[in-house]
Order: C-alpha cells, then sequence, then structure tokens
RNA sequence: GGGGGUGUGCCCGAGUGGCCAAAGGGAACGGGCUGUAAACCCGUCGGCUUAGCCUACGGAGGUUCGAAUCCUCCCGCCCCCA
C-alpha cells in the first residue's frame, strides 16, 4: 500500500526535492518513512503559511508514513536573537510551553493525529554536554556556516549575527539525528538548515535525509506572511477575522493562494467569487461549514453592506449619566488614544445609529440605547438606561 | 586592545543651532468610489476635552536666548586593524 502512486502529490508545491531522485529511493524502501517538520515557538499561533509544509506532511500520512512533529521548545528557549538590537524579548519558559500546548491542537486541523508523532526537541538538546555540542559544532565550517543567504545579506547589510544563530541550524540538524528522519519538510528559507541536517546525519553514520522545500506565502501586504508583522491569518482565529483577512488580499495573489493554500489550480473568472470561494476553503478547514457561515455572514453584512453587526454580537455599554466625552469612550472601548477617536470623528468615521456625528461631547440621554460605529467596523451599543 | 562609523516617530529614512512634532516612502486609520477588507482618489497619522500645552530624535549631563543638530561621559550595533 506504500507509495502507489508515486511522488507527484507528495511534492507538490515544492520548490526544492534534494538530492534528485532520493525521494524515490526512500520509497522504495517499503516502510513507513518518518518525515520530519520542526516548528519553532516563537508565537503563539500557527497561521496558514506556515501549515503549508504541514499539508505536505499531511500528504506523506495519507499515504501511510509518519509525521514527526517537533516542537522547538528548547531551540526556542535558547533566544533566536535575529533582528537586531537586544529588544526582542526572549520568551519566558511559561510562554513557550503554552505556545507549545497549543501548537499541538493547532497542527492537528491539518495532521492526521493517527499518524503524527509529536516530540519536543528540548528532550534530546537539553542532555547535550558541552563536548558533545562540541563534537557537533565540528561538523560544520564557518563559512558554511556563514554562505547561507539570510546570513549574507545580514553581514552585507552590516546587521548584527549572533554565535547562537549560527548554532541555530546545527540545533535543528541534531533534531533529524535524534529522531532519524527520513525526509525533512520545511520552508524555502529553511533549505540551509534542512541541508546541514544532511551533512549532521552523516557525520553521525546515519542515512541523510532527504530534503523538502515548500514556498513561503505572501501575504497581502507583499510580505512573507508572519506572525510578528501581522500579516498572517492563525489556524485558530475567530471565523469573521479569518474570513475578513482572507478578502484582504489583492487579486494578484489569488492564483499562488490557491496553489498554495488550497492546492488547486486558480479559478478562472470573477476574481471576487473566486476570492470568497479562498475565504470559504480556510474558515471551513479551522471551524466547519458554520463557522463559514458565520464569517461570510459577517463580511457580507458588515463590510460589504456597511451595516451593524446583528445586536447580540455588539457589546454592550451603561453609562452614567451626564456628559459623555466620546472619544474617552471610544477609547476605553476599542483602545488607542483620545487624539485618535478625536481626529476619526472630525472625519467623520463616528456614527450613532448610522448618523456621523461630529461633536465630541454629547449628553448620555442622548446616546441611550444607541448603537455607535466607531470606525469601519467597530460597534458598540449603549443600554438604554 | 586600537582606529573609524552609526543609533531619528510603528518600520525604512531625510534632517548638522532657530522656520522641527521633525521631509519622503511604507504600514495603519478615516472618507469617497467599487466587483472584495483588492485597485484607485482624498484626508489623517506623538499625547492632551487642542487658537494652546506637554512629551519626544539611544541614555545622562553640559554649552546656548534657543539643540535632533555643538561638547562630555555612558550604552547598543557595524566595519577595519590586532
Amino acid at each position: 500500500m506504500l507509495a502507489p502512486m508515486g511522488v507527484s502529490e507528495l511534492t507538490r508545491n515544492a520548490v526544492d526535492v534534494l538530492p534528485e531522485g532520493a525521494l524515490e529511493g526512500k520509497l522504495e524502501l517499503g516502510r513507513p518513512l518518518r518525515v520530519k517538520l520542526g516548528i519553532d515557538v516563537t508565537s503563539p499561533d500557527i497561521h496558514i503559511g506556515r501549515a503549508i509544509p504541514l499539508q505536505r506532511m499531511r500528504a506523506f500520512q495519507d499515504e501511510g508514513h509518519t509525521g514527526v512533529l517537533i516542537i522547538g521548545d528548547y531551540t526556542t528557549r535558547i533566544g533566536d536573537p535575529s533582528g537586531r538590537s537586544a529588544e526582542r524579548p526572549v520568551l519566558t519558559d511559561e510562554e513557550i510551553d503554552s505556545n507549545a500546548r497549543t501548537y499541538l491542537d493547532q497542527a492537528m486541523v491539518i495532521l492526521d493525529p493517527a499518524r503524527t508523532e509529536v516530540r519536543f526537541n528540548g528532550e534530546w538538546l537539553s542532555q547535550l554536554s558541552y563536548a558533545e555540542v562540541v563534537r557537533l559544532a565540528r561538523t560544520v565550517t564557518v563559512a558554511r556556516l556563514l554562505e547561507r543567504d539570510d546570513f549574507a545579506k545580514r553581514m552585507a547589510a552590516q546587521a548584527p549575527i549572533s554565535v547562537s544563530e549560527l548554532l541555530y541550524p546545527l540545533m535543528q540538524a541534531y533534531d533529524s539525528v535524534a529522531v532519524e528522519a527520513d525526509v525533512e519538510l520545511g520552508g524555502t528559507d529553511q533549505l540551509y538548515n534542512l541541508l546541514a541536517g544532511r551533512d549532521v546525519m552523516e557525520a553521525y553514520g546515519l542515512e541523510p535525509q532527504v530534503v523538502l522545500t515548500t514556498p513561503l506565502l505572501v501575504s497581502w501586504d507583499g510580505k512573507k506572511m508572519s506572525s510578528s508583522e501581522g500579516n498572517n491569518i492563525p489556524l485558530r482565529m475567530d471565523p469573521e477575522e479569518q474570513f475578513g483577512r482572507a478578502m484582504r488580499i489583492p487579486d494578484e495573489l489569488l492564483p499562488e493562494w490557491y496553489r498554495l493554500v488550497m492546492e488547486r489550480e486558480p479559478a478562472a473568472g470573477d476574481p471576487l467569487q473566486a476570492k470568497l470561494e479562498l475565504a470559504r476553503f480556510i474558515v471551513r478547514r479551522s471551524h466547519g461549514v458554520e463557522g463559514v457561515r458565520r464569517g461570510e455572514d459577517h463580511f457580507t453584512r458588515v463590510v460589504r453592506e456597511g451595516r451593524a453587526p446583528d445586536e447580540a454580537d455588539i457589546p454592550e455599554v451603561s453609562l452614567d449619566g451626564g456628559d459623555v466625552y466620546l472619544p474617552e469612550l471610544l477609547r476605553a472601548q476599542f483602545g488607542q488614544s483620545n487624539s485618535h477617536w478625536r481626529r476619526v470623528i472630525e472625519q467623520g468615521g463616528v456614527r450613532i445609529d448610522g448618523e456621523p456625528v461630529r461633536q465630541l461631547e454629547l449628553p448620555a440621554e442622548r446616546l441611550a440605547g444607541a448603537v455607535i460605529q466607531a470606525g469601519k467596523r467597530q460597534f458598540l451599543k449603549v443600554s438604554a438606561s
């Protein structure tokens, strides 16, 4: 039952499958392969971009192979200071642990739990002695470490690179040794790390893994989807928000998202319909059909038609009476600053029962029972005193 | 250890004594328009119940009527040499 359909589905969307022909060789072994994917737990969310290699893992699982999901609790804990100054806060143990827990949940949106082996890399990395780390470090040269594209760029840009970052690929590579990976999946940005895994495995007397990379998903702002950029769609996120974010992508991105996210050929014709179809797919995968209904209803009603959401979904506040300083009320409810809301009011972005208001201050009685719209899609109901 | 650079608002990046809350771009936000939270156009974009005031240009002091701009020390980062 193994490998009956060749490799086309397994390597769908793959950018690199290295070395050439090696995957076929592995498949001919006739046993379930151990397909590794490592994820760091620097943010609490797995987003649909990071789900792309997970989708590949799922494809392997559907062929009877074993997905070995490595939660990088230890690598994260070491702290990846990528970026510049020391500002990047190293996550606390608590954050890492809580992130790690939610990751399993999220990954299972894509994976087949029955064929998934979950491992935390702290299991073996925390056991390494300094001598073993040095042995590991001997398997690579500095020149090799620095030839890597992103390091080369940072060198050129005179951006800092810390030694711990150089060690990163080695730790990741050691994971492959620890779990005896047959195949490792990752985004194209991981190519170097994945290849380092091969060298290190060989140095440890193991058959090197096959490396398979998938494209990085470009988000609506034209940048790589990333939790820290805020341009992401987490697998666990409200249907309304997921739907809206999916609708935010520019038309030009549609074909790519179809191929990478939906694994379908781009739909021809009306971009709006195609985009709606995409949004439905994303929400359905995370929340099922009921989620799609909620997400799409909200989108249609609040975004397209500019109407208030169902009263039941609007947060309600009660006022004490007297005069109400509107910016203050909105700030308390939606954040930002009084100045921000003052400006929005001046620009006609705040409405009471559909009518733009211009006054900053209103008697509480005027607001009783009203629905306040602050900006495009934030609503607030004032209880009838 | 020595020498040379550099540090600006959410991000990138101008600015070298007053006209600077600080050019320009991006992001974001609001309005308009629309086939969508796309695209496009216009506007806003430190805080403050705002003709004004306060806080800000790595940090702390200092010079000056006046500093992001000059000086001193400190911190971070980069490069070269050792």
